[in-house]
DNA sequence: TGCGCCATGTAACATGTTACATGATTAT
DNA sequence: ATAATCATGTAACATGTTACATGGCGCA
């Protein structure tokens, strides 16, 4: 359902084909929501249905025909309704987690292995987000409201993980005070 | 997969029912692993015939019968492999922040009313983390290292919460600038 | 010569949710 | 009375991933 919701959002910017919708995903909401290629051809086909979309056909000799599609006044209602109805708490899938609670089966340097791993990929992620955070806003946004938005969900992922990152570190430590604790 | 090794893991520490492991995830791993009766039998009838599990049927006239799963040899095997190979970072699926980038067609107070209520909805599941954090730990670990691993992970929940509400308290701050200055 | 981009799609599979179904027992 | 607990399962559906398929164009 997001997925649908997120392409009218898109659509209601500018009417775009399939392949469009796909490229933007990757330029800017890759890192808290992704579709693949199949899914967004499948939501979009869909939608045409419903009548939330309409479709025009370009033609094209060289390459496969374009289908542009743009948002109706339909579609536009239902992604007004949507923005406006408040979200429950997202469901939590932390596979890192599980495994952790898992763990105890592990002897230590694994366990600590594992946290290590987890921080480095940590880290690597917060720097890329710092990166492309101020760029992807300037080529998008079109207002500063918009900016002052995009900004701030760009602002969550980096928080979002350099609390993560803070966490996985002092549980390092911790598991290292135990292991030190159990060998005097 | 993750509920797999999951279930692989429970089944590792005591010898259980399909309607025990159900109670299980919705006593501990609930709130960063979720999963339905559905899938959870459907998985253990898969496991079985994958040979990680075995199967003791007790007979009940009162009720139907019960089904003990316990892990074999090579379960045991499949969880340890798991176990210690690193996992790649969880892929993020934000709806919330999925609207506010969608957003900016909102009025003013139609989105700092989604954010605060958002708020409030991040501070009930705080104090339910809260509240079952050493209860939960306290009943089911069995040794101070699990103990320790098990508390880490409610923290994780805990901390992720608490940064979640301080990002989304910033970003109304900051919805409230906005309007104020452009009232002006 | 081979790779990547453009642009579409399908098939098969894995995972997750909701609703339907049974039937006795125990607690309020 | 009625609701909850025990204990299993199926059917249908929604969502998400991977691999397969086409075919021209431009670049190294």
């Amino acid at each position: 359902v997001s997925l649908k919701y997120a392409l009218l959002g898109f659509l209601d910017m500018q009417p775009l084909t399939g392949y469009d919708l796909m490229k933007m995903f990757s330029a800017t909401v890759k890192y808290y929501w992704s579709a693949t290629h199949t899914q967004i051809y499948r939501t979009l086909a869909q939608m045409l249905e419903q009548g939330l979309l309409s479709q025009e056909i370009i033609q094209q000799t060289k390459n496969p025909n374009k289908k542009i599609y743009s948002i109706t006044e339909r579609g536009n209602q239902a992604l007004l309704d949507w923005l406006g109805t408040p979200e429950d708490l997202p469901p939590v899938r932390h596979k890192f987690l599980v495994k952790i609670t898992l763990a105890n089966k592990l002897d230590t340097p694994t366990i600590i292995n594992l946290l290590e791993n987890y921080c480095e990929k940590l880290r690597s992620r917060l720097e890329l987000y710092r990166t492309k955070n101020r760029e992807i806003t300037e080529k998008y946004a079109r207002s500063e409201r918009e900016k002052f938005l995009w900004n701030s969900v760009l602002e969550n992922g980096i928080v979002t993980y350099e609390c993560e990152l803070k966490w996985a570190e002092k549980t390092i430590d911790g598991m290292r005070r135990l292991s030190d604790a159990d060998a005097r």
